[in-house]
DNA sequence: ATCGCTGCAAACGGTTTGCAGGACA
DNA sequence: TGTCCTGCAAACCGTTTGCAGCGAT
């Protein structure tokens, strides 16, 4: 019935292509941050950073854990967890939450925010801006007296794929739609 | 620093002012769910289901055991658990999840559906629905090559009031904006 | 009478925390 | 050399589940 919370997420394909270059001025402004907050640039702390950086998809800490293993390190859960934190402080990583039971974490850079479209029956997550949206909220919550901080709008469907059917449907990656 | 797992949202106020009629209508359609299915209409179910119609706010299961304790019904909250379930099922009610730490459950009647602000000082909930945003999401998901199931747009900030800085700003609710 | 429900308490699972030993500055 | 980190395991806490007894049909 419900879905199981699969925390073995890492049966979603977890692959390391993106823009490099990134990644790298990513880093420099995560040891930027550890310098100014005066904590020491560990390298945990480098690997968790450069793992998550390095990747466009939205990882749980047992899909950043795993990627870790694989690259030879041996990298404490509680660890991740504590260096998320970090990451999310410093505005160089986003908490998301799709209601699988779990957390996920994307990079961010600067001012970038985006939305995400998430198909319930592969897991596949796109993301995207629109400066519509932002529009929207802007102009809903003047209307509704609210100051805006931040937001959160994902779409839950098919996608292109699922939707022409194939994959099975009802192949159960743990998300649940609202 | 990071927002304590306040179960204790029953903080909060909890008030049951409104559409009485729409709650009767809500717990024929909820009788009606469970003749349909062949389950007992219990005791039990019938205050459950009644507390969360006749409130018009976003309720914990812990606020839900305390309004009904409140009116001198014992009920576990492993029946509140799956009494929210079968409500959720029979779509008239609505999980939510602001990163509280636990969901929330709303009620909603047919195709009704709604967006919501969060007020991250006082945890304040507005909710609202706007066409554009049907729009625009249909607009961004058949751009994307999706077939739109469902959607969450929340908006996190400040309500008139904390804005208007009626609160200290820093009160803690719980509510953890993205 | 027969299911299925209910309440209790135990189990579950993601996340957090305490602590002893180790690494950065 | 002192401070902060790391890994492990235990604690935490919202939610789920197993089970004996009760209630709805």
């Amino acid at each position: 019935m419900a879905a199981s919370k699969t925390s073995e997420s890492s049966s979603r394909v977890i692959s390391t292509k993106p823009p490099i270059g990134c990644a790298l001025l990513l880093m420099d402004l995560f040891r930027s941050y550890l310098h100014q907050q005066r904590l020491p640039v560990t390298h945990q702390r480098e690997a968790i950073a450069m793992s998550l950086f390095e990747s466009e998809q939205q990882l749980s800490v047992d899909d950043l854990a795993e990627l870790l293993r694989r690259r030879g390190e041996h990298v404490g859960k509680a660890t991740i967890y504590r260096t998320l934190s970090l990451l999310v402080e410093a505005d160089l990583a986003r908490e998301l939450d799709f209601g699988e039971g779990f957390k996920r974490y994307e990079h961010q850079a600067g001012e970038a925010r985006y939305d995400h479209l998430i198909c319930t029956n592969c897991g596949r997550v796109e993301r995207f801006t629109r400066p519509a949206v932002d529009d929207l909220q802007d102009e809903i919550a003047a209307e509704l007296g609210f100051f805006v901080q931040s937001r959160r709008l994902e779409i839950y469907g098919l996608c292109g794929r699922c939707k022409a059917g194939e994959r099975e449907i009802g192949e159960d990656v743990g998300v649940r739609p609202k």
